[in-house]
DNA sequence: TTAAAAAAGGCAATCGGTTGCGCTTTGACA
DNA sequence: TGTCAAAGCGCAACCGATTGCCTTTTTTAA
């Protein structure tokens, strides 16, 4: 009982009409005749009849579908990205691919090469911590798949990319945490290849020397984001002569991560020893020890940028020239925000 | 300069061969001499020739692709299925679509047809909270897209399933409790369209009964998910003139809110108030005041037992008839996992 | 009444790859 | 040297929808 789903054929036959004759009357074309209309549409509706979206995408060379790489959706932050996605994605009609790289290279140009096979037509990507090397995805330009970074993004000029300006952030955590007395502040970093990490130390050098507190290079330590490298970051930090009385932690899992082991330290949080973070957690809200304040960095608002840029590009604005190699680079501004409690 | 990616016709042209010769070299066709064979395979090599995945798709009718629908992504128990969905998609060389319904019914129509119109081959599907009828998947029988449903699943006997087995955890969890002094033992459960929910009160019943501890249906409390809803009943609770000395809770989402509604009553978490708990969240083990212990429901198992059940049915096995009207129903047995601290 | 224009609809190519079937070689064997 | 089979390859249909162009019919105007 393979229930055939109807095509244009089927209806043809029945109404004997010609394959185009029933084509042009279901979009309306004006050298139909309105009997002919009227007859063709009822019968499309009445056998449920819907294009057959694979023969479209073939003969238009579109799959009205994005690709998304990312690293990991268990973080709370890349899967609020995805809903910025999604909700673009749907206005345009179009379906989402998700792929995740677990923060691993080779996975990542796998899932780089899927996509592209799947003919995706564009790519939504957040880099994995260890990529440095870009050539798969530039590779994609010659298949006409255009390319749009988030958050995550490589330090080229020549890609599209939306990323988070966290030199503000930076700067007013910093600036708070100065105004709360601290003089002596930490910086628990992630790998030196992720550019926001060299920013971050780059805001924190600036603002401290502005303040005319004196830099300690020691009090920059780095954490490769897993459990085990922040705690050797933090005994770093703690064993230091003079130890941080505030730390900066990448994230808020760094943070949670940090914090952990200053309580094994015995070290009272928010009080021998503060955090700010950057992420801003929903889950913060149920722990006791928390950041004082985190960056917010709006993953939502980052991935919908990027997705719209996206769009641009698979649908050239009307009447522009195909001349413009200009890319995109789009800063979304962090904010300090100050954990109530 | 429109690169043209090659195709078959590309390549016969250069070397002076059918398209039909091409396409059967590069399929090692045995009616295709070896010198022909090694030729074309090579300038395919050169071209860096792929087939056009949109070309094939139209043709066999199928799009190498599964659609996943489930209530929210920034659920971790979710992001974790999603894993499980992944990693077994990959294997069979499958992309996966993605829709999140935010437990809106009229929102998982929508993506339920943006998934047929899309022509996946087949959906896995956790339902929203709140859908109550399953029309809108039965309809997809109708152009042979299968669906595999997984955690939340339809109370049906005509579709293809894979849950937890939480009866077993709770018996666990309740008898934990009693053999930590409980007598009092609260329920905060979801909603009662929920199929898990109904299977909780149950069990609960059932152990308390044979433990002859007395039954005090005011004991059993429901809530809609939302922290409201949490906080009301864990209000209602506490009003009783018994109140409970334990809780057993919907799940960790659940519990944190009411854990966090119980401080604010000024109770001490795990002394004059314990609870009990599903899913097992890792961010549990940052918090300070967490369940007593959790019933893990392996989201990662459920889903990838899900999605391997998907691609039996997309593979009838060998020499099977198609005669076979059985519906997998597959319980992944929950498991009571008792936190350390 | 006739020519020309407008209206209505059909033909066939196309997208890229697969595949049943038929045609032409070649070589082996008698 | 003639015969026949196997080997090697091409033709053409097909999947479903779109679209440029041509044909037929009807209408309008001269």
């Amino acid at each position: 009982m393979d229930n055939k789903l109807p095509t244009l054929k089927e209806i043809a036959k029945r109404l004997k009409f010609s394959v185009s004759t029933v084509s042009r009357a279901l979009h309306d074309h004006p050298s139909i005749g309105l009997r002919t209309k009227m007859q063709v549409q009822q019968l499309a509706k009445e056998l449920n009849y819907e294009p057959n979206q694979s023969a479209l995408f073939f003969k238009q060379q579109k799959t009205h579908s994005i690709g998304v790489i990312l690293p990991n959706l268990k973080e709370e932050f890349f899967s609020q990205a995805i809903n910025g996605i999604e909700d673009v994605s749907n206005e345009h009609n179009y379906s989402v691919l998700i792929g995740q790289s677990h923060d691993d290279i080779d996975k990542e140009k796998q899932i780089v090469v899927a996509m592209k096979n799947h003919r995706v037509d564009g790519l939504i990507v957040s880099i994995s911590k260890h990529t440095k090397n870009y050539e798969h995805f530039t590779r994609l330009e010659k298949y006409n798949i255009p390319v749009v970074f988030f958050d995550r993004v490589p330090d080229l000029q020549t890609v599209h990319k939306v990323s988070s300006n966290i030199n503000n952030g930076t700067k007013q955590a910093i600036e708070f945490l100065i105004s709360k007395g601290h003089r002596r502040i930490g910086v628990i970093n992630g790998p030196e290849e992720m550019k926001s990490c060299q920013e971050r130390t780059t805001t924190y050098m600036d603002v401290l020397q502005k303040k005319r507190i004196k830099i300690d290079l020691g009090l920059v330590a780095t954490t490769d984001l897993t459990q085990a490298g922040t705690y050797k970051a933090m005994k770093e930090l703690l064993e230091l002569k003079y130890p941080p009385t505030a730390i900066v932690t990448m994230n808020d899992y760094v943070a949670l991560d940090a914090i952990q082991y200053a309580r094994k330290a015995k070290l009272k949080i928010n009080k021998d020893i503060c955090f700010v973070s950057y992420a801003n957690l929903p889950i913060t809200n149920y722990l006791e020890f928390t950041p004082l304040a985190s960056v917010e960095q709006y993953p939502y608002e980052q991935a919908k940028k990027a997705t719209e840029i996206l769009f641009d590009l698979l649908n050239p604005a009307e009447g522009l020239t195909e001349k413009k190699p200009s890319y995109k680079n789009i800063l979304v501004e962090g904010q300090l925000i100050i954990h109530k409690k």
